[in-house]
DNA sequence: GAGAAAAATGTAAGCGCTTACATGAGCGAG
DNA sequence: CTCGCTCATGTAAGCGCTTACATTTTTCTC
């Protein structure tokens, strides 16, 4: 019972087992043809050595890590937690362990990046939190990679979720509610949310409308506070469409402060769906985004580009739906 | 500027400077003396040639991953992910990449731990989500393991939020409001939702009442709603302590669709202080935990493991919170 | 029952590094 | 100028596996 601390190596089986360690190799693996009472021999003296292949070997000897990287700004909301959750069930399920990197408030972001690609047979990376050049080195040096939630980049997948179909579909209804003075809280962050602005920007355009400029803040409730604060202090728009929940619940916590009623006051709209907008107060009006999809596509794209079962680059954008709820106004007409 | 497809080796590195490969190593890891125009000439052909040290051989070679494991349950609530993000953030100062492993739906959890603790240097587990023998298989092969939430185990560190403690001030504070009929949201799991229940029991019991028995559900909101209805439709109970915070936000759904008030007609508590829970309708009264510092110190106490900067096995238990918010009633008497 | 093909097993060469030990070069002291 | 050190560098043995190839054993076929 009482094992040694080190694990048992593959010499130690063999030997027990009376036979090569190419045998115990084969006879672990299923590779090559062993006979049925060898095979019994092995797999016992495996079960009483309690022996499990070393990782490094077996990796350095079969040019595999079976392990997958993913890179996220950051895992403080609900976002990145939901999009990894399916990424690491599907890369589990494909055999693959998951190793993670978290950029937020980390300096040497790039050489922690270089890092991780020396470790895994390929990896996922979101938009804007790896420089482009670094971003280039990783598909350059041939490992496969995949994008989420940014503009094509040679040379690598990109899994994105639909962006300037719903935020006009937004933008309409908000429209149709009778707004007309906008704003936009949460600034350029040169992805997803600059596709949003720029759709609504447009849209309020057709509308005859002057597009406002997007008022930056940092993405958390705190942010939102900050801004809705500002926001909400001098000449007050009707509708503020927040870049994602978190700005949009840090807004309504400074309407709520200032003693404006949402939506009577004021209108305000998220992005995302996350567990809060449901449950806020009033209810979060937002787009939905498919987020444990977008993981579980990005594992299986990524998957494609590591076994080789697909030559070309692909690009996927997933649709994403408009949940109308009460923070945007009374709907008499019920809204799909 | 065009990278072969496969990364140089040392030897490559090497051959370019013109030394051997135990220079070229030498002057990358600083062990041993190299002379300053050697190193210079190394670190010329490391640039030249973009090399970057294959992980698999170093760690082969040094017998270290410089990788750790984590084990949850879930990544759907916010709970996991936020001690997710403490570890990481530490762990990745320490210079250790995370490999993550989430047990939900998994059919051979124990193969997966197995296969991770043999590509780590110690592995953090949250308590509840590997088998007990399991573990004990973990611990005897001598890798270094901090386990989450959950009672103490020989070999093991421990590191856990308090319960007992913030459970009874809980459970004074609603006797405070002078509830009597108290109703527990969630089955027990072994781990730390049992020792609040023993408490708020012991609490209750101190103060004259039978303990009630503790409803089972799912910790999730929909458990929590499902649950909800089933108890707000007999006799009510004036006062539902949850497990936790989604527990508590479903049963607040489910207040709300049977046209109870709440705290007006039933006062509802969760435990963890969720981003929702400060959101919700009515706020939510609950416990905070310290989520992201138990992930910190859990990667500390790992680290200690892994270097044997310790020897004996340590537990910690980090102090909670208790958040007085709407949804338990009104509050004449401000309480800190 | 001999010979050939098929099946089973063994041998050994890596995979890309680290590091103990051996060797060689440079330098001050006598 | 030589001896003995010290500093630099090279050599080679692993680390624990996989796998191509060589070798031995079985199993058929006629």
């Amino acid at each position: 019972m009482a094992n040694s601390d080190e694990s048992a190596t593959i010499y130690e089986v063999a030997q027990r087992a009376g036979v090569s360690i190419a045998t115990v190799s084969r006879a672990l693996r299923g590779t090559g043809p062993v006979a049925a009472k060898t095979r019994e021999r092995v797999l016992r003296a495996v079960e009483e050595l309690r022996f499990t292949p070393s990782r490094l070997g077996v990796s350095l000897a079969s040019g595999r890590h079976a392990a997958n990287g993913i890179v996220f700004p950051d895992l403080s909301g609900p976002y990145f937690a939901e999009v990894l959750l399916g990424y690491e069930e599907v890369a589990s399920e494909l055999g693959r362990s998951v190793i993670i990197l978290s950029t937020r408030g980390r300096a040497a972001v790039p050489d922690l990046v270089r890092d991780l690609s020396r470790r895994v047979d390929g990896m996922v990376i979101f938009g804007q939190t790896v420089r482009d050049d670094v971003v280039a080195e990783i598909v350059a040096s041939g490992l496969p990679l995949v994008m989420i939630a940014r503009d094509t980049v040679a040379g690598a997948d990109v899994v994105s979720s639909e962006n300037t179909e719903s935020a006009a579909r937004l933008a309409r209804h908000l429209l149709g509610h009778g707004y007309r003075r906008f704003a936009l809280a949460g600034g350029h962050d040169n992805g997803d949310i600059t596709q949003r602005w720029t759709s609504i920007g447009q849209v309020l355009g057709d509308h005859g409308l002057t597009p406002p400029e997007p008022s930056p803040c940092e993405f958390t409730v705190e942010g939102g506070y900050a801004l809705g604060r500002s926001l909400l202090s001098g000449p007050r728009p009707e509708a503020i469409v927040c870049a994602d929940d978190q700005v949009a619940l840090g807004v309504i916590l400074a309407a709520e402060e200032l003693g404006l009623s949402v939506p009577g006051d004021v209108a305000i709209t998220g992005w995302d769906d996350i567990m809060a907008a449901r449950h806020a107060r009033p209810a979060l009006t937002t787009v939905r985004q498919p987020m444990r999809d977008l993981g579980a596509r990005a594992a299986r794209a990524l998957d494609e580009l590591i076994t080789g079962s697909r030559d070309a680059p692909s690009s996927q954008v997933i649709p994403t739906e408009l949940v109308v709820r009460a923070s945007c106004g009374p709907h008499p007409l019920e809204e799909a």
